[in-house]
DNA sequence: CTCACATGCATGTAAGTACTTGCATCTATC
DNA sequence: GATAGATGCAAGTACTTACATGCATGTGAG
């Protein structure tokens, strides 16, 4: 009998270590609680998801409140901002695309934390507050950005208007991807490239 | 002993026709479900919230499934649209100002209904096809419109991206408007105004 | 080798939840 | 005034779910 054939019992005993054992279980969380909500996810589709038992799962993290806390703040960490701003090249239009891919992909890495956090009203957890971190900060950045473009005379209206507008243009597309995706799918890029374009020639000065 | 002082048990069987109640059922589930989502909706609270008994409910409705289909469709029921577009003016600006108010406020409308779409995936009761239904309906008419105005040279560019862009900009207002309310609140005709604005001046042909 | 430790496994518990049922009561209608 | 229909009320059933617990086992560090 071959020991390779029969991995059932030994496996997670064997090949994960606790760290190991909590990623998993962290990440089916998220999976399962992004797609079926806090209360319509269950701590045994949970265990199941990460491969482990359900009892472990209690183990590492009391209750089923205490993991959904640790699994937002695990995967809202850390914003790291600075490369950004350092790497603007001073051109309008490029800078706008440069920062525009970043939100997007902010936005896209916490989506369905997002979505959670617009449906669920009893948040205890401070869902809202961790999956929106990321886009408060580039928030912050694009305000000054628009800001001192607006002093320098290239556009034209109220930094904070300017920037929601350039935000939302981007919050729309990751929200909604999915319910307007029919027809002709549009590089990414381009798309970017579109949205700047017409935010540019929309509220830039003459 | 005042009848009047002791209305508890009278109250429900007297003063509602069972039409009545249907209603007062169906808007207490709305309120609970695009609140607390599917399975954080208890049928108990349902009740409680609409003022009758749990069983009058399943009397009603026959299970909870029945009920919320129900309620999705009786709150998404009719999209009347020609009023829309007989009442276009003729002058681009006018027109998509009156368009975007009235996209707004379907949107509005479903909004919890939209977002819950957006939260729950296995949505075996279409909810998603019935919350966008109006959106879809008027994202129509905007192709149409847009496409007419490509056509006379008034704008540039591809109708079906213009109509998404156009959308997504009162799409994410809605959507994202408890997140973003922080400062500086502007007045709601003011800001289809700017959005407008800003999408013309992108969009226009020179 | 051994011993602490992480885990699997099986079982249990207390609470909640969808849904049912039988009966009493009110109301409108004939 | 009798009768049917809508509802309240109370109790109950079958199931799920969060969470606990005791025991066995494999693993890695000393």
């Amino acid at each position: 009998m071959l020991e390779a054939e029969r991995p059932t019992k030994a496996d997670a005993t064997r090949s994960a270590s606790p760290e190991e054992t909590r990623l998993r279980i962290l990440g089916a969380t998220r999976e399962l609680f992004s797609k079926k909500g806090r209360r319509g996810t269950t701590t045994r589709e949970i265990a199941e998801r990460a491969g482990v038992n359900e009892a472990t799962l209690f183990r590492h993290f009391g209750n089923k409140d205490a993991l959904i806390m640790a699994c937002t703040q695990h995967f809202c960490g850390a914003v790291e901002l600075q490369g950004l701003v350092s790497d603007l090249s001073g051109d309008l239009e490029e800078d706008l695309r440069e920062i525009g891919r970043a939100l997007l992909g902010r936005i896209e890495n916490v989506r369905d934390l997002i979505i959670m956090s617009l449906s669920e009203e009893d948040d205890e957890f401070g869902v809202a507050d961790q999956a929106w971190r990321a886009p408060y900060a580039i928030h912050q950045v694009i305000v000054e950005y628009m800001a001192r473009r607006v002093q320098t005379g290239e556009l034209r209206g109220d930094p904070i208007w300017l920037a929601r507008f350039f935000m939302a243009m981007f919050f729309a597309r990751v929200i909604g991807r999915k319910k307007f995706r029919e027809a002709t799918p549009m590089d990414p890029d381009d798309q970017t490239a579109f949205q700047v374009n017409v935010f540019l020639n929309g509220v830039r000065s003459k």
